[in-house]
DNA sequence: ACTCTATTGATAACGAATCTCATTACGGTT
DNA sequence: AACCGTAATGAGATTCGTTATCAATAGAGT
């Protein structure tokens, strides 16, 4: 059965602090500089878990996967700095069935979707100018 | 100045006479198959360059980085399945703006977007039962 | 033909992620 | 509270995609 350690929370507590998406290594390095001992493998295995309970997001950038806690149970999107990483959660249930209507328009069945927007936020824009 | 090698020939046509999505090893496997002596390494290179020069397009996908040969100049997304890579390019202003628009109303600017489909095409759908 | 230098390619190096396996510790039982 | 089966851990090795190195090669303008 499924066990309940403090390695696993420790993850998911370092997870629902952060703003924004982070790799497993930072995380597990945040993790070590906070006094923890917990080990690199465990942080990938924990993240992994979280993001098929569907309590984390995950995203693919520049060859490695990146994690944010989400508000479990929703469906949703990211709108995320290019620059600081800042993370907003969108709804949009129009491009839900867009993307259901595209899918069986070609004949496709099961459709999954990845729909994220990438920009610079109001700050890091002010910043580059 | 740019040069005109064959080996970037080679790759864009091999590129072009694929159905979907193509990772920078099979295709210097191919090519090597096809009787080329091209090496792995000026793949991933004209790879790179096309995808920067908008001819190819790129996703990740479980850890690596696929291509595939596009018409350039347009802005369009993929409607890929899961199973065989089949890949349709479909185009969607409808999501371009709503991307713009959920951008500027959080105060992001610069917006990018990633918008992809994933599913069964009909054939595999058949074959799955 | 000559020269300059962008490009190539074999291989080494890198890095993210996974695997191995002995050790640890959760949690249900007695 | 002691016991036990086994899921979970973690240090290190391993895998694998990708990039860097650098001597050799070959475009393309003169």
């Amino acid at each position: 059965m499924k066990r309940n350690t403090w390695q696993r929370e420790a993850v998911r507590e370092a997870l629902g602090t952060r703003e924004g998406f982070v790799s497993a290594q930072s995380l597990h390095s945040a993790l070590r500089d906070g006094g923890s001992s917990i080990g690199l493998a465990t942080v990938y295995r924990a993240l992994a878990d979280l993001a098929v309970e569907g309590e984390a997001d995950s995203l693919q950038q520049e060859g490695e996967s990146l994690y944010r806690a989400c508000t479990p149970g929703t469906h949703h999107h990211h709108l995320i700095c290019r620059n600081c990483g800042l993370t907003v959660e969108i709804e949009a249930d129009a491009v839900e069935q867009w993307a259901r209507q595209v899918a069986s328009e070609h004949g496709f069945t099961q459709p999954n979707h990845v729909v994220d927007v990438f920009g610079l936020c109001a700050e890091c824009s002010a910043l580059a100018g």
